[in-house]
DNA sequence: GTCCATGTTCTTTA
DNA sequence: CTAAAGAACATGGA
């Protein structure tokens, strides 16, 4: 999926595109993927303008004007693109919000929600916050703020990366690249951790996604961004998928093992286990 | 047919 | 009790 650099660029790219916009036409094609389930999403769509698109975490949070509040999840496969009116409709396109924007014109563009895996999904917020269960946003993160998240768990450092209530918006890519650049083995417990690896680590996470995100993402397969466009950071990854090619500062072999499940990459001469 | 995949949540185990 | 590991979800590509 998408992790925050690919979520942020969704958003920065539709933001400036919907917001002021109104909800014309609301076409729901399964109901399955709305949470909470049975809502009449359509309903509470249609005729309300668009006031704000932002991201929190890896959710995309759009506002009404009626200070009603969603947010679309892209789960492993999700898309949320913006398309003209008569373009060819994807399999597994689940939601399209047709959008007339301010002036009174017709049907201007579709905003689409496609999931093929539908690990994703719209999720109905109401007036409450977008914030429920999430962790900091790694951008503003304070190395204070990282070190008492840390301190409490025995858990290896990627695993605690992962988990969206400690930091809110990593993922399996970045997580294994964050600690490449932290030069931390991601087995470390957490809570072992020194202050100065902590202050590398929460460096290595902003300047990691900072840059993510100025090459519009990563692509593996299914991520693109809100005009159908393939990220550009896959090719600067130094581990993630890097399994027996050289590391990119010592030429050392990269590792793969599986952990928590998932695949994950490190260099095992720049990541010794400590 | 097999294995693997950018995520989250529920269940099982220790 | 808690923390951590494992399974499940659904689809498709290699």
């Amino acid at each position: 999926m998408p992790e925050l650099p690919e979520v942020q660029t969704v958003v920065s790219n539709i933001t400036p595109r919907v917001v002021g916009s109104r909800v014309r036409k609301v076409q729901l094609n399964r109901t399955d993927i709305l949470t909470p389930a049975g809502i009449n999403l359509p309903a509470l769509l249609t005729g309300r303008t668009i006031t704000n698109v932002a991201r929190r975490a890896k959710r995309i949070v759009v506002t009404l004007d009626n200070a009603n509040r969603f947010y679309i999840h892209l789960g492993m496969s999700g898309q949320l693109t913006l398309a003209t009116k008569g373009s060819e409709i994807k399999k597994h396109t689940h939601l399209i919000l047709h959008l007339a924007n301010g002036n009174g014109l017709r049907d201007t563009i579709e905003l689409r929600f496609r999931d093929p895996r539908r690990f994703g999904g719209v999720f109905w917020l109401g007036r409450d916050s977008a914030d429920t269960g999430l962790g900091p946003e790694p951008l503003t993160l304070r190395p204070a703020a990282l070190a008492r998240a840390l301190a409490h768990t025995r858990r290896p450092i990627k695993s605690a990366l992962l988990d969206q209530t400690v930091i809110a918006g990593l993922g399996n890519i970045y997580a294994d690249e964050c600690l490449f650049l932290a030069g931390v083995h991601p087995l470390t417990p957490s809570n072992v951790l020194t202050p100065g690896q902590i202050g590398r680590l929460n460096r290595a996470i902003k300047q990691t996604l900072r840059r993510a995100i100025a090459a519009r993402g990563s692509t593996l397969r299914d991520y693109v961004d809100a005009d159908n466009k393939p990220g550009k950071y896959r090719s600067k990854h130094n581990v993630y998928g890097r399994e027996g090619k050289p590391c990119t500062k010592c030429k050392s072999a990269i590792t793969r093992i599986v952990l928590t499940g998932r695949s994950t990459c490190f260099c095992p001469h720049c990541q010794p286990q400590s």
